[in-house]
DNA sequence: GTGAAAGCGCTAACAC
DNA sequence: GTGTTAGCGCTTTCAC
């Protein structure tokens, strides 16, 4: 049987109830007193049981987080900001995988808010409806970490992708390009169907290049799909000069087609993608990219989170970052 | 005021422990009983109170999970495999980073206990004093995952990385080098430092070569520490022929520092690594490597505790997977 | 400045 | 098969 708050204020002769008041730093202790109890705590190795603790002040300093992979780089770098913003505000994080299913989703939600979360960080490719009901059932706040709402109800952190996509797009542009390939990630994905090829017509629009259908190319997002996947770009008709991938993993599978096809960028292809992480850096010729602040997202969706637990106004509930545009060398 | 099991048993009339019973699948009711009560535990939308159970039952059905840092894909590998299994089993997981400091694991180790998790799973480059006094405390399992045990007395799921190393660099060896460069991370990491470099030594010593110990060198285990670090390589004396690199992101640096020097691989250099992560696989050649079944090595942690937590019988406590040899083109 | 006592929402005997 | 009741280890009034 561990030690429990009655055992240390039997050892210092005080109530249970001044032991909670030192343990919690209270400052109705009279010191004396206070340093009785801490050396009893210290000695008998008294550890407070955050589950007892819970139950009676009815918060946990626990968030949720459900993502959809914590394997992939994407959500392990933005769980980091999370958890270090968690850290500073005292949260400890419950962390689960939920491979994009829904109704692990929806399974994975009711479970944190059995387990008493204090509020809940979710990221996914997109919000179905079961989700959404689901979210509607908890009375703890929740934030979207990089992960659309298109019904802009929930709170969410973002970049703006469509503003990136476009910039990205204009950069080929002015390199003369004309014909440009979105080979994009799933358009499951909202943000890849709802903003980053909407930024890609808007840009090819506003600059009167006619939109081909069949530039728009939609696959996995992996490195081996992408190196699969080239080859229906080199089959494209209309001989396209340049290529915008959705992520740097589509973006780097893509590049080794290319290569080992004997073709060479930015020589034959000029590439810009999405995410620049280790993988945009290790491949020659490094990657021009779109930089996406995976750590800030994660950091300020855990700061707007404790912000709502704190029941304080938040003026803008969809906030976004910014990006920027690291250039390397597979642009000319 | 959320409901509680009170509200569902007054709705159902029938007395709470019933209401109980019903919920944890207690076979002791009577299907038209339970029928009721699950209609009106649908109907009120009750969501059983995880922390109050826990405070009774003296079980959280949660583990805690210490991790270095999430964002390297080694620990985010080896999470994803802990989860699968802990999910598997019906657990949650409290996940924190470390950043391998002593102050912040034993800091974490009271934590996690105190929010009273049922195990705990700790990664880190060693076992400090303070850990241990700190991990002699806990009245639950622990298990280290990927994570030396100096002192044997732990329970550890590991591969043989002194074997590992050994077959690596044999593998150099036989094809007829005798400079090789061993070329590891940090050695306050005790698996570079007692496991790795004696394989090597040892390899060595086996084909009667002589150990030079200008050849062992230690660098941070980063891309860009081993891309800068290359230039201690170009320098050395003697010739070197062959590299056994202690990481993927090591043998990429160096890779890459290579042949931004002009030099090629294998031509110059032959390459061999630990890890086999997505990095090896995207340069150019694709690196030969040890493949570190990262994801088992979680998983398996995890089924080793749920085994400890269950009080079951374990024969061995100091679990060694298999690791492989991956050819690819960074050796001849 | 300190103590007594009533919960928090559940589980787990034990009784019937 | 079902109900009663005593905790689990704390926080939090409310007295004193």
């Amino acid at each position: 049987m561990a030690i429990t708050i009655y055992d240390v204020a039997r050892e210092a002769n005080v109530s249970m109830a001044t032991v909670s008041r030192v343990v919690n730093g209270n400052q109705n202790v009279k010191p004396a007193t206070r340093k009785k109890v801490l050396d009893c705590i210290e000695r008998l190795g008294y550890r407070p049981n955050a589950v007892a603790r819970g139950l009676a002040s009815k918060k946990t300093t626990t968030i949720g987080v459900i993502v959809p992979d914590i394997s992939k780089s994407f959500y392990s770098e933005l769980s980091r900001g999370i958890a270090d913003v968690a850290t500073m505000y005292e949260y400890n994080m419950i962390l689960s995988n939920s491979d994009e299913s829904t109704d692990r989703e929806v399974e994975l939600i009711e479970d944190h808010l059995g387990k008493q979360v204090d509020g809940l960080i979710f990221m996914s490719d997109s919000i179905s409806d079961e989700v959404r009901a689901g979210m509607s059932t908890a009375n703890v706040p929740i934030v979207l970490a990089g992960t659309l709402d298109v019904e802009k109800q929930l709170a969410t952190v973002n970049i703006d992708y469509e503003e990136a996509a476009y910039v990205a797009v204009n950069k080929l542009i002015r390199n003369g390009h004309t014909k440009i390939v979105f080979v994009s990630g799933p358009f499951t994905r909202d943000i890849n169907r709802i903003s980053k090829k909407v930024g890609y017509m808007r840009a090819l629009q506003d600059a009167d290049i006619p939109v081909d259908e069949q530039f728009v190319i939609e696959m996995e997002d992996t490195y081996d799909g992408a190196y699969e996947g080239w080859k229906q770009i080199r089959e494209l008709q209309g001989q396209p000069t340049a290529i915008i991938a959705g992520s740097d993993a589509i973006a780097v599978g893509l590049l080794n087609g290319i290569r080992d096809g004997g073709l060479s960028v930015p020589e034959d292809y000029e590439l810009i993608c999405f995410e620049h992480s280790i993988l945009a850096r290790v491949v020659r010729p490094q990657l021009t990219s779109i930089v996406v602040p995976l750590y800030d997202l994660g950091a300020v969706s855990m700061r707007l989170l404790t912000k709502l637990m704190n029941g304080e106004e938040v003026e803008e509930q969809q906030v976004i970052l910014p990006f920027r545009l690291e250039e390397r060398k597979s642009m000319k």
